[in-house]
DNA sequence: CCTGAAACCTGTCTGC
DNA sequence: TGCAGACAGGTTTCAG
């Protein structure tokens, strides 16, 4: 589900606690539980839960679109690719609402004090790692796209040395932390003022710096709204009101956007061909 | 090096 | 009503 934005929301509410739930920061782990085995991508499953007893959440952060926990003794690394979602609720009182499908439960760590942080992942995309050193999985983003450290500059550097189309780019998080994901990349591009397939070594300095403020513009606005809500997948943001391109078909002001998949990057892309132009 | 297709999965929506 | 097919906010791997 969850492009930057979202996944930053959800650290947000661990931290700050949310709706009545608790903050997940110096929980203590009373007890572990792997539901669905492929979850657990570098461990196994009796190490895993043996391993993590009796540790404590000391801090929850992000890198790209990955969430992780720093526990006493090792780190907690999860992304939830397409539908995962992390939340805390009661272990004799579990969430009940019509998108809380319990089945699909595949991590719960069950803390001393009654409460217990779940991984749902309906789609099983979603991983979770436990590591002693970070770079293991690290070492390969890119620089995140709201560090000031990546100047207008080094993004232009960064687009001229490779030939890539623009869209499919923004998705590869080597190039930019996390990539930029589907709905904001096709958002950033609008505002940019470019086609999603320009190739992005021809990209001018100037035509660089406002890809990169654009990208800014909407993962800030998508955080202070709280992500965006599409569907069943996550909800509680309000950033789908503040769409410009993304399903936006129906809108006249928008003559004909197109929407063509498979062609473009394997994704769902959203443009306008008038304002948006290839030559 | 670059592109596109396939793979990993389940739920929802559309159209016949 | 049922059912097939398309589609979904991500990423990796492989063939050409």
């Amino acid at each position: 589900m969850p492009e930057l934005p979202e996944v930053e929301t959800i650290r947000q509410r661990l931290i700050k606690g949310f709706g009545g739930r608790p903050s997940i920061l110096d929980q203590t782990i009373l007890q572990a539980r792997l539901l669905w085995s492929g979850t657990l991508a570098n461990a196994n499953n009796n190490y895993f839960e043996g391993f993590v007893r009796g540790q404590q959440v000391l801090s929850v952060d992000r890198r790209a679109k990955f969430l992780y926990l720093t526990l006493t003794d090792a780190y907690l690394v999860f992304h939830l690719r397409m539908s995962g979602d992390l939340f805390m609720e009661q272990i004799d009182q579990p969430e009940t609402h019509p998108y809380r499908y319990a089945q699909h439960d595949r991590v719960w760590l069950d803390f001393d004090s009654g409460w217990r942080l779940v991984f749902n992942d309906i789609r099983k995309f979603g991983r979770m790692w436990l590591l002693k050193d970070l770079d293991t999985i690290f070492a390969k983003i890119g620089p995140e796209p709201l560090d000031e450290a990546l100047t207008p500059n080094d993004f232009h550097q960064n687009l001229i040395s490779k030939s890539r189309q623009l869209k499919p780019l923004l998705l590869d998080q080597s190039f930019i932390a996390g990539g930029v994901g589907n709905i904001y990349s096709d958002e950033a591009l609008f505002i940019a003022g470019l086609h999603p397939l320009r190739k992005s070594d021809s990209l001018s300095l100037l035509e660089a710096t406002r890809l990169l403020n654009a990208i800014r513009i909407v993962l800030s606005k998508g955080i202070d709204q709280k992500g965006a809500s599409i569907d069943w997948v996550y909800r509680g943001g309000d950033f789908q009101n503040f769409f410009q391109v993304y399903q936006q078909e129906d809108q006249p002001a928008l003559v004909a956007v197109v929407r063509s998949k498979k062609k473009w990057g394997q994704r769902g892309t959203h443009f306008c061909p008038n304002c948006q132009r290839l030559d």
